[in-house]
RNA sequence: GGGGGGUUUCCCGAGCGGUCAAAGGGGUCAGACUGUAAAUCUGAUGGCAAUGCCUUCGAAGGUUCAAAUCCUUCACCCCCCA
């Protein structure tokens, strides 16, 4: 984040946040607008680290947080080095399976880097601050916590939450003692954030809302004095389901799990109906530029100016430059005609994008690479009977021309460059095959 | 500790001795239509040297010509009583 974060508090960060549609509800809608207006505040939202990776709905937290540094709020990440290590039952309808410490410790380390892209962390008063509330939380004994914190929560309260009772309405399965406890330690990380950053305010998904409101029950009864809180909506379709997957799972801001050129293809390939509230949620554009974006794309949707724009924005801000140009290329190669005068220079960018697969050249000599070999090698077909059927719907491709029949074998005259073959599945999954001698 | 219910192919969920690679739905994949959209329609959906063979119904044994289906033990989950 380049631009100066030193501003005054001149921006109504919540007019910003609501027009954008980032506010699901606050603790205290009368009073915020003015609270984060009259002096520069902290604030906080946390990620518990369950991958090695943040995955675009952590980016609606994310988003959040930089919109506050960027009016001016400090902005603190809280890595779930504790939390993680319990589990959050909240929006999860079974008990999860707990993380063994290796595994969280390698969560964190992969998470770190990339919540640092997104804050600043060295621009004067409001600086963010990345802190694990491993660090305060593994220093309490059991019975340490149960008196200074247990105490003060009441578990008929608890019981009320939606996160917990819907788990305890279900018949099969349960909420164990463990994940039951999970809200006592984010409320616990409210007040102690509260006593070492002066944080007032907690942000997080709407699921959060019972961890959050647990936060400044206790923080009222701990220290007397009054937080606040607000959740942003979950990041759904319109449908209903959730955004941001794939069919291989999650979209992810790890490069080595979502290559650039598929995050940008997700965002190119958005429905119509989500265009605009990703534009909102996700980018820096102003409200009229988003609206005249809008305008245009709904005057002739066919050129997808909206899903162009948002891919190009959001892969620029996850991958930098470097990889929305490769994603473009790509996506400029793939989407054109048929591929072939193409060298292996013009490819080279793409190899780490796409699914690749290098296989000695000789596998093409004599009558060559059977077609469903091919599929099943590159990825595309997980069975010769998988490619099988999807050449005989006719939805493989060979450098962009349909492949006739399972028959087909492939020699060097298919080669689109000097090494390269370019396979493709249906009407946008590409694969790369490189021979090399 | 006692009693009851459950574990099926990616998911949900039928099946309760053979006709079961296992209904139905969802998802997914492919095709048509389009705009790399949505909706809709069609087809496919365990593996393979493929009119057959192999692997699959929590795990291991057993009964039977034959088991996802019956019996035994084990594991895990849920509920109720203590």
């Amino acid at each position: 984040m380049s631009n100066s974060v030193n501003s005054p508090l001149s921006t109504d960060v919540i007019g910003e946040l609501s027009w954008r549609g980032l506010i699901g509800q606050t603790t205290d809608d009368a009073n915020l607008p003015r609270l984060l207006s009259e002096k520069q505040r902290t604030v906080y939202a946390g990620f518990d680290p369950t991958a090695d990776s943040l995955h675009i709905g952590h980016l609606m937290a994310l988003t959040i947080l930089r919109r506050f540094q960027k009016a001016g709020h400090r902005p603190i990440a809280v890595v779930g080095g504790a939390t993680g290590m319990i589990g959050d039952p909240s929006g999860k309808s079974e008990e999860r399976n707990l993380l063994s410490l290796d595994a969280l410790r390698a969560n964190i380390a992969g998470m770190e880097p990339q919540l640092r892209r997104f804050l600043d962390f060295d621009c004067g008063p409001n600086s963010a601050v990345l802190v694990n509330n491993y660090d305060w939380m593994s220093k309490f004994s059991y019975l340490e916590f149960l008196r200074d914190v247990g105490k003060h929560l009441s578990v008929n309260v608890m019981l009320t939450k939606d996160s917990v009772r819907s788990r305890l309405e279900r018949t099969d399965s349960g909420l164990s003692y463990t994940e039951f406890s999970y809200m006592l330690l984010q409320a616990y990380d409210f007040v102690h954030l509260y006593d070492e950053f002066a944080c007032e305010f907690q942000v997080g998904g709407s699921d959060q809302w019972g961890n959050i409101t647990a936060g400044i029950d206790l923080a009222r009864r701990l220290r007397g004095v009054q937080l606040y809180g607000c959740t942003c909506p979950l990041l759904t379709k319109s449908d209903g389901t959730k955004m941001g997957k794939t069919e291989s799972g999650a979209l992810w801001l790890s490069p080595k799990r979502t290559s650039p050129y598929q995050f940008y293809q997700y965002w190119i390939n958005l429905d119509d109906a989500e265009v605009g509230r990703c534009l909102r949620f996700f980018t820096d554009m102003a409200q009229n530029e988003i609206e005249s974006t809008m305008a245009e794309h709904q005057s002739d949707p066919g050129r997808r100016v909206a899903q162009r724009r948002l891919a190009a924005e959001l892969t620029r801000l996850v991958h930098g430059d470097d990889g929305l140009r490769t994603a473009e290329r790509a996506t400029d190669i793939f989407f054109g005609a048929e591929i072939s005068e193409l060298d292996d220079a013009q490819l080279a960018g793409i190899f780490a994008d796409v699914p690749s697969k290098g296989l000695p050249r000789d596998r093409l000599a004599g009558e060559g690479l059977p077609i469903i070999d091919a599929l099943v090698e590159s990825g595309l077909s997980k069975s010769k009977g998988d490619a099988r059927r999807t050449i005989t719907q006719g939805g493989a491709y060979v450098n962009n021309r349909r492949v006739d029949g399972i028959e087909k074998r492939l020699t060097t005259a298919d080669l689109a460059s000097e090494s390269t073959m370019v396979l493709r599945s249906g009407k946008k999954n590409y694969a790369l095959l490189r021979f090399d001698a």
